[in-house]
DNA sequence: AAAAGAAATGACTGGGTAGTCATGTAATTT
DNA sequence: AAATTACATGACTACCCAGTCATTTCTTTT
């Protein structure tokens, strides 16, 4: 948790603060973002960081939460009773990761690069957790689905979980892959990552779909 | 390409310094990863490195070059032709992949850790090229069974390849995930990833692959 | 205006790193 | 045995970093 200082500064300064280290943990692994360096970009005493601060791994976790909360507000209001299919609502899913994509690219940013950060040594603890949530998410949605008869039974729902998770991950991975997207070009022209590829991320989500759902569908 | 000198201290201290290199490099990022503090555990001095190496990145590319040439030698010889089905070929690829693991641990580490490896900003272009080498075979695997009329042709090869590429990459990730094997630890006692699992790793491949079929199989 | 409190500062500590190079030692050739 | 070549060494350079803290500057209260 930051300081009370960090919340008496003002909000313009904060969220300055807040968007320059977004940045660069969205460019860089933990272990290689460097303070040193945001509080020269930023023209600030880096005495100050540990002002609002208790170390490098608080300000972090703040980022984290700040990231994963504002995309909360996004994703977390979209529920499966809203449709028919488990794909539509998945698509739906996509939908407003696109949206929040569009309105807060920083947080984005540093969601985008968290699979990779998270490979430090130095917070490698935090990686299991982070993925045992994710991976348990989706494993929760394979029951559901399993119990509702819409998804076949004869595979557990933990593999199952995984893999619709990873399928999650691999698209957005292959629109990188492919060049169509390149985090971090538009981290450094601050624009969103899907800027004008909404339709072609949608296609791709799309075409996964056509091509998994045999793998989790009944029948 | 390591210098003369290093081809001619001998194969034992050749080989002493590689392992201990391989086990550097499987615990850490590259950029974590300390010349310094293997030469220490070595007891020679570290401008030897520097003798047998031009730097860092020469010594890493030199560790790669044997690692996935000492891999080559036990799938590399697993041809499509010889199995009735694609999922018996795949599966015996992992069958290999066991055989290689259990004879040469340390290259086996090694590559275990190389794709979170290549996640460190100053190898970071390494890593696009790794993936489509790895990604293209895949994706031309594909194109043979959609030539055979074996898999279906109504999805792109690209995404199919690229999905392909990923389901073997998970299944390594769940046995990990689930904690039924455990890199750090295998490497911290010079054992191999998969030693007494290897039955659990088939069990997982045979699951996966009953998972996955209809997401390849024509009909 | 004076005093008290809050925030900003940057030099400094202690630690780490890759890579260099002049010097020393060992092995080989003459 | 002398000369030459090959390898080994570790102190040293030049650079990073996170985190500290006494001091100064600004802000608010008295």
């Amino acid at each position: 948790m930051p300081k009370e200082t960090f919340f008496n500064i003002g909000e313009a300064k904060r969220t300055l603060i807040t968007e320059a280290f977004l940045r660069e943990f969205a460019l860089k692994p933990f272990d290689e973002a460097s303070i040193s360096e945001v509080v020269k970009q930023l023209g600030i005493a880096k005495g100050s960081v540990y002002q609002y601060f208790e170390d490098k791994l608080d300000l972090f976790l703040y980022l984290l939460k700040e990231s994963g909360g504002a995309k909360k507000n996004y994703v977390g209001s979209i529920e499966r009773e809203s449709f028919p299919d488990f794909w539509v609502f998945f698509k739906a899913l996509f939908k407003a990761g696109l949206e929040f994509d569009r309105e807060r690219p920083l947080h984005s940013h540093f969601l985008f690069n968290l699979i990779k950060n998270l490979q430090s040594p130095t917070i490698e603890h935090l990686y299991k957790d982070m993925l045992s949530s994710s991976v348990l998410a989706f494993e929760e949605m394979v029951k559901v689905e399993i119990a509702k008869g819409l998804f076949r039974n004869d595979v557990s729902s933990e593999i199952m979980g995984f893999m619709l998770y990873k399928v999650g991950v691999s698209i957005q991975e292959q629109m990188e892959f492919k060049g169509f997207i390149n985090p971090k070009e538009s981290i450094f022209n601050s624009e969103p990552v899907y800027k004008d590829k909404h339709e072609h991320l949608m296609n791709m989500v799309d075409d996964y779909i056509l091509m998994v759902k045999p793998t989790f569908d009944k029948n």
